[in-house]
RNA sequence: GCAGGCGUGGUCUAGUCUGGUAUGACUAGGGGUUUCCAACCCCUCAACCUGGGUUCAAAUCCCGGCGCCUGCACCA
């Protein structure tokens, strides 16, 4: 099975095209049809179970363009803006801040006096102007000129700056995780590849608080799971998390615990064992901000593909939000308060001593820790404050810090991209998706065997009654019985009913399996339970 | 963004060199026949990526754009 292959199926059968073809396409956004939106939807319902139901998560729908000043914040804007230089004459195009030495740490002006010094390490020819491409797409909010704006270029951006608000809704206990199924977007220099890197894109994303002090362990029931990892140093093995975590394979508990959740989801969904690998980044290969982070990667035709990444953020995004905006990001650790005696300034008292000068009294012992006998300087003359001035409280504080994070961040397209391939089947004979009844886009294909007799009119009847009953059913009665199975099998519908002439005397049909094609006779009842997912 | 290759019905493709109103198969729709694994027969829908140029005439030759593939760069 390739690229090129399931490129075809997927506009074949409704599954996924390039968006805005018919004026010459887009490069990197592609729309789903009636199948692909269905098997998403199923991907992400099992998602939904793992995590939010099964997993606890809080669930959070955040908006989709943010403010300057959180991009600002975030980092997006100012680091990961990065400066371009193309050669006058060979035309490649550079990083300028990898041509310096120290360029990271350049300011623009300077990096454009350096890169004017030097000539293209290729083939020696002067350079052109720096120009800046910074991956957000932005756009202006409100009229006229607007405030500036960018689309959100990660999910979990929306969730950092809910956390003080999740916090409340948990009632201010760690850990706890907040889950989010939405939209990025990046604007991508060369998007190829269809589904695997796009310019619009879903994610998956869980962000799981906790304190250093309090990291969740490993519960038994994650701890059995196998999984193939391949740390750093290149080394793979094979192992339950467990295993992998007591032998030090993996450091955190938490991130033990999240690469557990995503080896069961992923295998739920129907990507297989072999197929499926965690790969531990090196340490130039990590982001700024991630102290961990393993990939969850699907074997494919075109290599190992990035379906999950899970990371080990600290506090960086908290720490980052709680200095640049004006709201306290941090939490109190629980069993730290601690009383201390501290005094405060008796300021009706100060007040009606200094008159006029009070003020700048008042300004000169602000921020700092005030004792009896400290001395102000008001204006060239010391004053020295005593005990009078002054009055002592008793202060219960806890010690404040900012909680770290964990994210399993899943690519939805890349992950249906993947399955496609990886449960793609064939005999010689016939080929077909083998998905689970979990992924399947529809539960049931119902077929009458012909068009006459009044077998269509009891199949519409039965198909009626397997809607009632919550059985998301496909109707076909187009050509030959063995067509219709081909085209069900295309899509991976798990199950075929057929109605017979039986059917009109017992309410008998036959349900066909179909990966093994075998087939059972069964009272509609039975047949349509046996189906419900 | 650079370099190379490519762009013909829904899919796969012939035709492009050598300019003359587009081939075939599959799929899909209608009809017939048959009825449990893509059977058969008849019919139908449906395409030269786009804009310009050369020419009496362009799918074909030339130039630009867009898209796809591969390599390089990029991918927080």
């Amino acid at each position: 099975m390739d690229f090129q292959k399931i490129i075809a199926v997927a506009t074949r059968r409704g599954i996924f095209q390039p968006a805005f073809d018919a004026y010459g396409g887009l490069a990197g956004f592609i729309d789903y049809g009636p199948v692909g939106v269905k098997m998403r939807r199923r991907i992400l319902e099992t998602w939904r179970k793992h995590y939010v139901i099964d997993a606890g998560c809080l669930e959070l729908d955040g908006a989709l363009i943010g403010p300057e000043a959180l991009f600002q914040a975030s980092g997006h804007l100012g680091e990961f803006d990065d400066a371009l230089v193309d050669c006058n004459d060979c035309n490649k195009q550079f990083r300028a801040d990898h041509l310096i030495e120290g360029g990271e740490e350049m300011s623009r002006k300077d990096l454009g006096m350096a890169i004017s010094k030097i000539t293209c390490p290729s083939c020696g020819s002067s350079f052109s102007e720096m120009t800046s491409f910074n991956l957000m797409f932005s756009t202006n909010v409100g009229a006229g000129k607007g405030l500036p704006g960018y689309l959100r270029p990660e999910t979990a951006q929306s969730i950092f700056l809910a956390f003080p608000w999740l916090l409340r809704q948990n009632r201010g206990k760690l850990p706890f995780a907040a889950a989010q199924v939405g939209r990025s977007f990046r604007n991508e220099i060369s998007p190829r590849q269809g589904p695997l890197r796009m310019r619009e894109f879903t994610q998956m994303e869980v962000e799981h608080f906790f304190l250093p002090s309090n990291e969740p362990t490993l519960p038994d029931d994650l701890r059995n799971i196998t999984i193939t990892l391949l740390d750093a140093s290149e080394k793979e093995t094979t192992s339950t998390i467990g295993e992998a975590f007591d032998g030090g394979i993996i450091s955190s508990s938490l991130v033990a615990c999240h690469l557990a959740r995503a080896q069961r989801f992923l295998t739920t969904i129907g990507v297989s064992n072999e197929k499926l690998r965690f790969r531990q980044h090196g340490s130039n290969e990590m982001a700024h901000y991630s102290s961990d982070c393993w990939d969850g990667e699907i074997n494919t035709s075109l290599g190992w593909v990035e379906v999950v990444g899970v990371a080990h953020r600290g506090d960086y995004d908290l720490s980052a939000h709680g200095k640049g905006s004006s709201r306290e990001f941090r939490v109190a650790v629980p069993g730290t308060e601690k009383e201390t005696e501290i005094w405060v300034p008796d300021i009706g008292k100060i007040g009606r001593e200094f008159k006029g000068d009070a003020k700048i009294i008042l300004e000169a012992i602000k921020d700092t820790e005030l004792k009896p006998g400290v001395t102000v300087d008001v204006n060239g003359t010391k004053v020295e404050l005593n005990s009078d001035y002054m009055v002592q409280k008793t202060e219960r504080r806890s010690e404040m810090v900012y909680a770290n994070v964990v994210e399993p961040s899943f690519g939805l397209d890349r992950i249906l991209y993947c399955l496609l391939e990886s449960s793609w089947k064939g005999d010689g004979e016939r080929e077909w998706i083998s998905l689970p009844q979990e992924t399947s886009p529809y539960d049931l294909l119902v077929a009458p065997l012909m068009t006459k007799d009044g077998l269509d009119d009891k199949a519409h009847e039965i198909m009626k009654s397997a809607i009632d009953n919550g059985v998301d059913a496909y109707y076909d009665e187009a050509g030959s019985i063995g067509r219709r199975y081909a085209r069900a099998d295309e899509i991976g519908i798990f199950f075929s009913m057929t109605v017979d002439h039986q059917t009109l005397e017992d309410g008998t049909v036959t349900l066909r399996e179909r990966d093994s094609k075998d087939q059972s006779r069964l009272s509609i009842k039975d047949a349509l339970s046996k189906v419900r997912r």
